[in-house]
DNA sequence: GTGGTAACAGCGCGGCTTTT
DNA sequence: AAAAGCCGCGCTGTTACCAC
């Protein structure tokens, strides 16, 4: 089986296509004054421009489902199931707020805590500009530029997409200490901003947050410069399936547990004098973190 | 001015709850 | 049972502010 691909222009040339199927191009894309069709208003556009609304829940709902797709085989491998809109009433993900993909032991959409393996947020959005053009009843897409020609913003360039994205993963974490050895991944089709990078490594450091990853090799047209991975790998952009396939699995095997507290130095000192009289260090590791967890009780 | 960021505003959509 | 209301998610444009 041919492996999948990561985002690139032709996944947006397929969204669109396959959206104007069953959406008129105004619900997809801005009308110019001159009657052209544009994904985003060029940077230099003048004249009055209007915000799009009806084009986000579908490039939402193509792009959760894009990812699950990618997840699929990966999950499988792990005798595993990639699954959408996962509800774990005991992780505060609700019906009204679910895990956009999670790989689950079930493929069930109500999962218990121990039956996730990890937990994906999907931040994904059109990212070159395109223009719809119409011969006939002939359709034409043609990319008019890469993200930096036109006025929007797209996924996890955008500073509330980033604060939305980590919300949501301090609200699993705090929800229960069965999240504790869940990882979370945040799933983007771009790099994040400069101001973000220590952020992000110092999430992943945290054990919050394991990590921003962009599906995207080549989000800028003419070799422009993009950011591979920051310093503590805490964003990182993958450029082949089978790059995305090892990380991910590699993430999997550890056997991490994530924690967190405000503790006096005479209380963990105790922690640590107690767990370390325990013969192995994982053993050391399982009695500190019981130790922190249950308060030294 | 330019470029960047954070916050605000906006609204379609779908699911759920309340009202009729 | 059907209609109306509410809420949060989805994404993008605008504004205020800052540093240079």
């Amino acid at each position: 089986m041919a492996s999948p691909n990561l985002w690139s222009k032709e996944s947006e040339i397929d969204f669109f296509t396959k959206s104007l199927e069953v959406a008129s191009p105004e619900n997809l894309f801005y009308t110019t004054k001159d009657k052209k069709y544009y994904a985003y208003w060029p940077k230099n556009y003048k004249g009055t421009k209007t915000t799009l609304q009806s084009r986000n829940a579908i490039i939402g709902a193509y792009t959760e489902k894009w990812s699950l797709e990618i997840l699929k085989d990966i999950a499988k491998e792990l005798k595993a199931h990639a699954v959408r809109n996962v509800i774990c009433e005991d992780l505060e993900l609700t019906s009204g707020s679910p895990a956009d993909v999670a790989i689950c032991k079930t493929d069930s959409i109500i999962q218990k805590p121990e039956d996730i393996i990890a937990i994906f947020e999907v931040k994904m959005s059109v990212v070159w500009n395109w223009e719809l053009q119409q011969t006939g009843s002939k359709q034409n897409l043609k990319c008019l530029g890469d993200y930096k020609t036109h006025q929007g913003n797209p996924g996890l360039l955008r500073s509330d997409s980033m604060l939305k994205a980590i919300g949501k993963c301090i609200s699993v974490r705090i929800s229960s200490l069965e999240s504790a050895k869940i990882p979370i991944i945040i799933l983007g089709n771009t790099p994040v901003k400069k101001s973000y990078y220590s952020k992000v490594d110092n999430l992943k450091n945290y054990g919050l947050i394991q990590g921003f990853w962009s599906l995207n090799p080549n989000p800028l047209d003419n070799n422009g410069e993009n950011i591979k991975s920051t310093k503590g790998k805490g964003f990182q952009r993958f450029d082949t399936y089978a790059e995305f396939k090892e990380r991910l699995i590699a993430l999997l095997k550890e056997d991490m547990m994530f924690f967190a507290g405000m503790k006096s130095k005479n209380e963990l000192g105790k922690f640590i004098h107690v767990a370390d009289k325990e013969d192995t260090y994982e053993k050391k590791a399982e009695k500190f973190l019981t130790l922190m967890r249950d308060n030294g009780k």
